[in-house]
DNA sequence: CGGTTCGTTGAGGCCCATCAATCTATGTGG
DNA sequence: CCACATAGATTGATGGGCCTCAACGAACCG
């Protein structure tokens, strides 16, 4: 919070450079509709960066939020929870992630948002976002880029849910991490990963216990590897031939027909 | 497909006053953010009205799509498929809503969009719309804000997959359906009802047998009532009680927030 | 070293899937 | 008007994947 309003009035100064690097390798930030003027506008944009504990709510359910909040670092999910306390992450948030993006459109989320690991926050004020994307054609882009970027997940995710067993469903989950996270290296990867059982099981709709023997099956064929909080995937491709996994739904990469167009 | 042309060039005439009058009634026209001339715009974007039958792909999976869709009548579904043949639909298209929303966005989408009735489709032109929310604050926000709609819908849908039980989920979707589709009359609520049960079951992640259980479940217990594909709820609160639903997420009506800022 | 979080294991049972018919309604052609 | 086909709804029997309940083990930490 210190800092905010100077870095609106002095561009380039120390401060105004320390806050932007914050938002440097974030999915606002490498978006590909940006032109550079357009970067350091959000990155005049932030208000304050603050790291935060594991299981603190960026936004509450049901509450209004001011705020977009950026997960620079660390992890985090969105999630809804039934009267009874079943519990349900509609997303994952991981390093470098828009935590609450409908915020821009909603006053209140019927939704939290909650770090699930230590995290960086950077925060950016509401109405000057939405302020920036009327007037800065790249950022309104970036942002309607986005929202349908998470609908098409979560559409594969409801597939996951709906009609896949548990161990193609955390075959899928890790899958897809792995490609998120830039992890891949070849038929091999390995990434850090800070989720719980428990976080899993409220990914994926199952209980940590089921989780858990999935979990067995999964290693003791050689698909995955865990050891002091890493996740390695020694056989990418097999593990996606488990599952059915096809990366084009993260939209990762533009397709042929978006470069042209 | 005739008279598309002469629309856009004679404002005001006969074929431009029918194509324009297909979408009164649609999502995109009853947007609070829309101008009277933004929705002359609209309407004159219009290339073509048809009928089409059930099981029609207006976008098949994984295939490219130069139009905008709206379902002006009958309903339609996403749906996504597991290589194994499983079907999940991560949304339902009720008369009115817009049937290919990201396709403003993405060249390719990873799951296709099909009539599960037979059904009215007005198309509009991509390329256009894309220039017409460029232009236009009013039809740009109008995009912007069903995005993250769809994106809250399919969030709850989320959760109904993984932590409901079938009852519930059941009465969860056709709580939602009722508010969709206005059909509400102080408790009670009535309206036409075109799924099969196997439709159901592909909504709702179950299988039709279990879905034809559920719903002699419902029956019995006077929750809902069918006959002539209508579907009859004599006691919302009760049915919402089973679930617990809570209609914000649809964001149906501005929120107060909303309608100060 | 006690507390807490997270991972692991076992026993038992239920919800829902699977397989296999049957029944009804609708439509179609002869 | 009937024979036939087809889609959708319904019913029964059986089984399995995952849940629930209840411990116990392991790692971390102040």
């Amino acid at each position: 919070m210190i800092g905010a309003q100077p870095s609106e009035t002095l561009s380039g100064n120390r401060l105004a450079t320390r806050q932007l690097s914050r938002l440097v390798g974030t999915r606002i930030w490498t978006s590909r509709f940006l032109s550079r003027e357009e970067r350091d506008a959000l990155g005049n944009a932030v208000v304050s960066t603050r790291s935060v504990g594991a299981n603190t709510d960026l936004v509450r359910q049901g509450e209004r939020a001011d705020s977009l909040f950026i997960v620079a670092d660390g992890w985090a999910c969105r999630y809804t929870t039934t009267r009874e306390g079943g519990r349900q992450f509609p997303a994952l948030r991981v390093p470098g992630d828009v935590g609450n993006l409908d915020s821009l459109m909603f006053d209140r989320l019927d939704y939290g948002v909650r770090t699930l690991t230590q995290a960086t926050i950077v925060t950016l004020p509401r109405d000057r976002m939405v302020a920036l994307a009327a007037q800065h054609p790249g950022i309104g882009r970036t942002f309607t880029w986005l929202a349908p970027v998470e609908n098409a997940i979560l559409s594969i995710w409801a597939l996951s849910l709906g009609r896949r067993s548990a161990k193609e469903r955390l075959a899928h989950l890790l899958s897809e991490l792995s490609v998120r996270l830039d992890a891949e290296d070849g038929n091999e990867s390995s990434f850090a990963f800070p989720l719980t059982q428990e976080h899993i099981a409220d990914t994926l709709g199952l209980t940590n216990i089921h989780i858990n023997r999935t979990m067995q099956q999964l290693r003791s064929n050689g698909m995955i590897g865990t050891a002091n909080r890493t996740m390695t995937l020694p056989d990418v491709q097999s593990l996606r031939d488990i599952c059915g996994f096809d990366l084009s739904y993260l939209h990762i990469k533009p397709s042929p027909e978006a470069q042209l167009a």
